[in-house]
RNA sequence: GGAGAAGUGGCUGAGUGGUCGAAAGCGCUCCCCUGCUAAGGGAGUAAGGGUCAAAAGCCCUUCGAGGGUUCGAAUCCCUCCUUCUCCGCCA
């Protein structure tokens, strides 16, 4: 959520920088919704003080033993206003949340304009792409050679987008879990976490998917109000939802495996092939928690952190600065790491790391305690993949494939593969 | 799933219709006293919001959540949630 009182004393530096992302922020509205709320605002907490102050002379009044009938009509009177001005108000500012919970987080000045992921800006690119010298196969036909994944059957008992894996490749997926959680708890100092993969909706409104996501998600049918989660990040910054830290227990950064479940919603006829766009995949999310000092200093890091997966994975990757019209509702500016697929000639988005600033902590209320200031402020959040598992399956697949139909593993894998060094040809 | 009990500030805990945003204690902060330590004395110490350029001040809201009764609700009524105990079931 955007800073209420940004918007009443800068309003054009709003307009001016959400226009970037090619967002029209309705300005008219929220002058006119504002004006209102003031007006109102006012004159409702002018009537509860006077009925406040009412009530307490009835209540002397009544100890007295005097007559109070008097005093009981015109405090009705207070309360019948009240109620109307209750109403408006209440209404007033259901609107003017909808208005300020759907506009998106500001940019940071570094972001480059653009209008979508064509403008994106490559930042460096690592490790060398192989040309493979043979009829080089995309990681479905690898994987169905070996009789290793099964979209048909997902199909039958799912439907599409799903897919089941067996044997070598099933256990590769979770190799690259375990690696990958181990890494970065032994290496980059991140606590594990494990934590529920469906929330409430509270929970995706503090993190920015709700309101104006919810056709991505998955929402349990029934009554409850229950949703599957679409990525770790909602769970584990939520951990620090309605909280206040204290400044030495800061900064935290949490590693968390979960499955992910996304609807895809108009995404139809893209990546329809494979395990690139799943309803359902398997993902390694890292999430920090920081002083509003640190936040950029720590999305450098956090970046580094999902490369060190791709370099010992041995996958070459580049890093870009996602442009102002591909960046996401509530980051302030997003790197993502693009992996080289030769059976697109081209990079994918395997990890994506963003900074939030406080638009996370505005909407879940996490707060710390500034010594120096004596305040308590909102708290800077960030997340990244560290990262994608399917398709980092994909991507050994298509980068490790071999002539002869085997596919070579990083080394760094073959402890959690039991010493397997490849997956053999069938 | 059944039966019972309970949800109050950082913590413990008092408070059953009106000067209660809430006693007391602990903790914490500052000050004083003290040769050191121990102990003692005093003051302060919830969050969110509005008004204001800002601060001060003033005001509003919040005692698990949401509704209701009332001039007035931590306190009475209803619904829900959570926790605990016992029973049942269960990975």
């Amino acid at each position: 959520m955007l800073d209420p009182k940004l918007l009443r004393n800068d309003l054009d530096k709003v307009i001016t920088n959400l226009a970037r992302r090619g967002f029209d922020f309705p300005a008219k509205e929220y002058k006119a919704l504002e004006l209102s709320r003031k007006k109102l605002q006012v004159r409702a907490e002018d009537l509860r003080a006077d009925r406040n102050a009412q009530s307490k002379v009835i209540g002397k009044a009544k100890a007295a033993g005097e007559d109070i009938a008097p005093l009981l009509q015109n405090a009705e009177k207070l309360g019948v206003d009240l109620d109307s001005v209750d109403t408006e108000l209440n209404q007033l500012q259901v609107e003017l949340n909808t208005l300020l919970m759907e506009a998106p987080n500001l940019l940071d000045e570094s972001v480059p304009d653009g209008k979508d992921e064509t403008c994106n800006q490559e930042e460096r690119r690592w490790g060398d792409i192989v040309d493979l010298n043979f009829n080089a196969l995309d990681h479905v036909d690898l994987a169905e050679a070996l009789n290793m994944l099964d979209s048909a059957k997902a199909t039958k008992i799912s439907g599409a987008r799903f897919t089941v894996l067996y044997k070598d490749l099933a256990r590769l997926q979770r190799a690259l879990i375990q690696f990958m959680l181990d890494l970065h708890t032994t290496e980059h100092g991140y606590t594990e976490v494990y934590v529920p993969y469906i929330v409430n909706a509270n929970s995706l409104f503090g993190t920015g998917q709700l309101p104006k996501f919810a056709d991505d998600l998955f929402a349990l049918k029934g009554e409850q109000d229950f949703y599957l989660i679409p990525t770790a990040e909602v769970p584990v910054t939520n951990l620090f939802q309605d909280s206040i830290l204290d400044s030495d227990s800061m900064p935290q950064s949490f590693v968390a495996h979960t499955p992910c479940f996304r609807s895809e919603a108009g995404s139809y006829g893209k990546d329809t092939r494979g395990l690139i766009r799943q309803h359902q995949f398997e993902k390694v999310e890292l999430v920090h928690v920081v002083k509003p000092e640190d936040s950029w200093a720590t999305l450098e890091l956090l970046v580094t952190h999902a490369e060190s997966v791709l370099k010992q994975l041995e996958l070459p990757y580049r890093v870009v600065t996602l442009c102002s019209g591909d960046t996401g509702f509530g980051a302030a500016k997003t790197y993502d790491l693009e992996v080289w697929l030769p059976s697109q000639k081209a990079y994918r988005e395997i990890s994506s790391c963003s900074n939030f600033l406080d638009f996370q902590a505005r909407r879940m209320q996490a707060r710390w305690r500034n010594k120096s200031s004596g305040k308590n402020e909102h708290v800077h959040t960030l997340n990244g993949s560290g990262v994608a598992a399917g398709r980092a399956l994909v991507a050994i697949l298509e980068n490790g494939q071999q002539s002869d139909g085997s596919i070579a593993l990083p080394s760094i894998l073959h402890q959690y593969m039991g010493g397997q060094e490849t997956i053999p040809a069938k």
